[in-house]
DNA sequence: TTGTTGGTTAAGCATGAAGTTAAGTAACAA
DNA sequence: TTGTTACTTAACTTCATGCTTAACCAACAA
């Protein structure tokens, strides 16, 4: 297992890009090989395959090599820790508020609507 | 309303960076002045500040100053667009495979075990 | 009013990311 | 075996990012 910090680096980085996301969001309909991927970008092959080796390289994408096709797929755990990363800080500060909520109650209960 | 492709950019990038995830995480916790939020760091105030700015320019973080202290606090619903659109894209890739799931069913009923 | 604290502004620098073109390779099709 | 397709590699340009230091300003404390 890598380092997750370093990981989720490459992650949220990878997920930075308009032209990456909506990579990821091409592959989450199904895998799908190079030069599909680059058809609806006005940009070159190797420009697009640089994004994608920032994907693989983040882990949220893999692919495969077959004859002289690559075909690319979706690595959804990759997503999901991402994912987990934001609802953790997020839960942090619900229970924040939720403890300031039952300190206010204690001690001043006679304001309370 | 702005562009939300472009405060996607600006959100990923902003947690793309471990100082700043580092600040967020603080942020959770509670509010904080800025120099509070600089101790951990081994890095000037100024850079501090840099990253404070690419947490505001992306909505994650807002700040007000009183006197001359600046306090800056967490901004959750910034922080939900950007686990939602995860969450959209890992949602597309289970129905997708659900779907994929059903077809197999259908098409070849004696091979299922 | 003088010093200290808390932050801001500006300028500069090193590195890396995003794109380009050009040339190369390996698989399949005729 | 010759051409086309599907990438791959390499070299280069441009712009953005993440820092730095130095100087500045405004608020509060003595």
């Amino acid at each position: 297992m890598l380092n997750q910090q370093a990981n989720l680096d490459l992650m949220f980085q990878a997920l930075a890009d308009p032209t990456r996301r909506a990579m990821v969001d091409r592959l989450s309909r199904g895998p799908a090989s190079v030069s599909e991927l680059a058809k609806p970008f006005d940009m070159s092959l190797p420009a697009v395959v640089q994004h994608l080796q920032a994907l693989e390289a983040s882990g949220l994408v893999s692919s495969q090599k077959v004859g002289r096709v690559r075909t690319c797929q979706i690595e959804p755990e990759a997503l999901s820790l991402a994912e987990q990363w934001i609802n953790d800080r997020r839960t942090t500060w619900v229970r924040r508020l939720d403890r300031l909520g039952e300190f206010l109650a204690e001690t001043e209960p006679e304001t309370r609507t």
